[in-house]
DNA sequence: TCTGGGGTCCTAGGGCGA
DNA sequence: TCTGTCGCCCTAGGACCC
């Protein structure tokens, strides 16, 4: 038996943790730069706000409806999530933590225990000790496991917010209800490709012959079927280190000018690095995007990238920067308006595990010159040693006009209690 | 004016050595 | 020495997830 444990509209709900006169109220939260809805309450669904909505064409709703909106705050989701992991880590077996707010749990051998009373028992520890509302699904497999949390978070008067499909008459029921697009592993390419042929629910999914299934949608659609019949396919997995390690921002405007991109590019490959740093990697290769602007149809549209094999493992700040402006100069083309660019590291090996090679001319300056930036950054605070490549006056930062205080990880941001 | 960021996995097809 | 086949590796692109 499997359970899947997902925080019910998270980052919504973290907000309405330290700020519980908004209980009941409509609550959004934006992504970086302020760009669009990643997260809303209840109230504000009910308001036909969508998902991925852009703020800026939403604006006069938000107003009207005295929606209460949020930058996004991922310190404090960050640590909200931990807390709510470390506790369901206590109360499984097995786990697999899935994304900042989900987890898989392990309950082998379970079969002979009250399982649905053990899920509210789960859901009430965490409620407790966070205050965040979640919802818990049962099944044998993980998919069926998605299907159950879903049932329990669209019927919570009904379930209590958990739900058990431990029949075949309620995975069927279940099948039956569910619309192919809402499968976890079917977005919407697949979804729409389906319906075109008449599949409109999962059960209409799984009577699809296997042979069909294998061809249209690969061994991957394959699984999920078998999955949905009640067969594992899918098991827990294990914590693993990254295999890629991204910045990409979209910028404040659009760039035409080299010098201005090069900055920027300059400064993702130093977030990078010190990522790769952090988790005790280096990286064999390393890609640099640029792109223009999709939204603006009337102007010229240019997007490429391009891979970079390194000379030898590194996760110097330095040589990340060499190579990405070295891309950037490759790829870079005059007269577009560029909106958007990253800097995407690969191949990653461990710190220890480093190949050397005869003819590297690798700098043995750059290892202890990163120990001692990366010393003073920790002491004295973030980004605090540039590079001569960044621009020093530089006071770029992200739009973030509706940030709420990191609450749990600064101590001058702690929540106060007026009495 | 203003539309996010960070990941994984699979497949097809070409290059290339045995 | 030439040619065909097989299988591995790599990359780009497409699909998905949160």
């Amino acid at each position: 038996m499997y359970a899947l444990v997902d925080c019910n509209n998270f980052f919504a709900s973290c907000e309405r943790v330290f700020r519980p006169d908004l209980n009941g109220k409509p609550v959004v939260v934006l992504s970086n730069n302020d760009g669009c809805v990643i997260a809303r309450s209840n109230e504000a669904k009910a308001l036909g706000i969508p998902m991925g909505a852009p703020a800026f064409k939403y604006r006069n709703l938000f107003e009207k409806n005295q929606v209460n909106v949020f930058s996004t705050n991922f310190v404090l989701y960050g640590d909200m999530s931990m807390r709510i992991m470390s506790l369901l880590t206590e109360m499984a077996p097995e786990i697999e933590v899935y994304s900042i707010d989900e987890a898989f749990l392990g309950f082998k051998g379970f079969e002979l225990f009250d399982i649905e009373k053990y899920g509210k028992k789960i859901e009430q520890k965490v409620y407790k000790a966070t205050g965040i509302p979640i919802s818990v699904g049962f099944a044998p497999t993980k998919t069926l496991a998605k299907v159950a949390n879903r049932i329990a978070k669209k019927f919570p008067k009904q379930t209590q917010n958990v739900y058990v499909i431990d029949t075949d008459k309620k995975r069927k029921k279940a099948l039956n209800w569910l619309r192919i697009g809402d499968i976890w592993g079917i977005g919407r390419r697949f979804s729409k490709r389906l319906e075109a042929k008449k599949v409109f629910t999962a059960r209409d999914f799984v009577d699809l012959s296997d042979a069909f299934v294998r061809s249209e949608m690969s061994v991957v659609g394959l699984r999920l079927k078998k999955e949905l019949e009640g067969e594992e396919t899918m098991t827990l997995e294990k914590y693993s280190p990254k295999k890629t390690i991204a910045t990409t921002r979209s910028f404040e405007t659009m760039y035409t000018d080299f010098e201005d991109i090069k900055e920027r590019v300059a400064t993702f490959a130093i977030t990078c690095a010190e990522k790769l740093r952090k988790q005790q990697t280096h990286c064999n290769s390393i890609t640099v995007f640029v792109h223009s602007n999709d939204f603006r149809k009337n102007l010229p549209q240019y997007s490429r990238n391009i891979l970079i094999k390194t000379e030898y493992p590194t996760h110097s700040s330095a040589d990340l920067i060499r190579y990405a402006v070295l891309g950037l100069k490759t790829i870079f083309k005059q007269g577009y308006h560029y909106k958007k660019a990253g800097v995407i590291v690969g191949d990653l090996t461990r710190e220890n595990e480093k190949q050397l090679s005869l003819f590297s001319r690798e700098n043995p300056k750059h290892q202890p010159l990163m120990q001692q930036i990366d010393a003073i950054n920790q002491s004295i605070g973030q980004n605090k040693v540039k590079f001569a490549c960044q621009d020093l006056g530089r006071t770029w930062k992200m739009k973030q006009e509706k940030l709420s205080p990191r609450y749990t990880t600064q101590l001058a941001e702690i929540i106060e209690i007026k009495t």
